[in-house]
DNA sequence: CGTAACATTGATTTCTGTCAATCCGAGTGG
DNA sequence: CCACTCGGATTGACAGAAATCAATGTTACG
């Protein structure tokens, strides 16, 4: 289970004993079902919650409806770390699919990172991997066209899934709609849907109900200018 | 010095040793110029700046010299703390003006998180408030017209600065050129100069030379979809 | 078999970028 | 003290990208 969190850094020095310090911490492992909303915002969070098994977001509403994720999240993932020591979440949590999740009390985790500080900076980490894909996120936002943009998305998702053994690096499973890419990318399903085509026209990338087929990486990789440093896949926190 | 840091955290709870265990840490105190690229992407990075005086931002390289801002960093940020963890880091850090800043080297960074357990958790606070900031402007890019973000982006930066008591309320410093504004909203300088005096036609703001005048802050927020919740201005780390 | 959610397409509008001058202000050297 | 220069700032004309509006098609599912 936290097998999985691990397997996103490589050279992790967790011991044996923190690691069943972590797993024990694990109170309690939930089904949500999709397009759930797990945390509001300005919600004060209780526990943190590891994903297991399924797409979940976080995003943020605009003046007139509109929403902009701010992060997806694959297996592995902590969904809501930052708000252990935040407290207070400043966006919404939800699900995308059903998702099966493994939830840490706040006080376990505070026990945890008393007793193994070493731990503390494993989640420090954990919560920094986070903030330099939001810098990718702000930089495809700002600077890509909506191709650009939506390549990137796809090349990062091929990733991150690949790094938790979700994606044969060419081949992976996604269940988002157009509209969540839309949601993703600052754009319209509209847009989103004429990008597809034409990256598909292009022999880069097939996707369809929620069926993600790379046919040319080094194409997509260039598409949305992506280079993988910003995920230290080979990162070692300490 | 520290004492800029602090500022920010309300409600913090740091001892008086703690307090003086950081402004030890301290190994050195410089002065950088204006526009000096301070660590460059993929660099190991080997100590952590803390700002006192000045502004220094973080940015991205796109493929055609086009830049993204990620940050930008008033006095009292730690600019690059994420580093003290990760490593490496995943952009370049510079300054905008001449800034003054303060050294903690690495090593004694180090010691210092191991001597003192609870100042960990006000540095992972410290980087969880930039996250919380990346996400905004996120929002920003992805959901905001032109308008907007720029909008968005001077009451961002009214709030932070009035935090160290660098703004009246609606009047403050802020040593930006047009296209510095561009490249963290997203938009060519060109944009930004009409942008900026449709702001000052319909009566919200005031920028030139480096000086802003807040003229209507309700409507300026209104056009931002500003909220500052997500800066935690009384938010507490434990 | 019907319905609802999602995808696709075309026509049109709006916004922002691009290109190309021109202007202005601060600092420089004569 | 004045011409000069250079880095911004400003403006207008135009092009291009993406949003919007409005159908229509498709698929999954009860």
């Amino acid at each position: 289970m936290t097998a999985l969190f691990l397997q996103r850094r490589r050279r992790d020095r967790l011991s044996e004993q923190e690691k069943q310090a972590l797993e024990a911490a694990v109170a309690e492992v939930r089904v949500l079902p999709a397009r759930h909303v797990m945390v509001r915002q300005g919600e004060t969070v209780t526990r943190s919650t590891l994903l297991v098994e399924g797409l979940m977001c976080r995003y943020m509403d605009g003046r007139d409806g509109q929403r902009q994720l701010v992060a997806l999240h694959v297996p592995g993932d902590f969904v809501d770390l930052h708000a252990f020591p935040l407290e207070q979440l400043d966006h919404d949590v939800a699900t995308i699919s059903r998702a099966k999740v493994a939830t840490f009390p706040r006080e376990t985790l505070l026990a945890l990172t008393r007793d193994h500080p070493h731990l503390v900076r494993m989640l420090w980490f954990s919560t920094l991997l986070d903030a330099a894909m939001h810098r990718e996120w702000i930089f495809r936002l700002g600077r890509l066209g909506a191709t650009g943009r939506v390549a990137h998305f796809f090349c990062e998702m091929n990733v991150r899934l690949a790094m938790v053994g979700l994606s044969s690096g060419n081949r992976f499973h996604l269940p988002v709609t157009q509209s969540d890419i839309a949601e993703a990318c600052g754009l319209t399903s509209v847009h989103v849907n004429r990008v597809l085509r034409q990256l598909r026209d292009s022999g880069q990338l097939e996707f369809q109900r929620g069926e993600a087929r790379v046919l040319d990486w080094e194409a997509l990789k260039a598409t949305g200018e992506f280079d993988d440093a910003y995920l230290y896949v080979d990162g070692t926190p300490d």
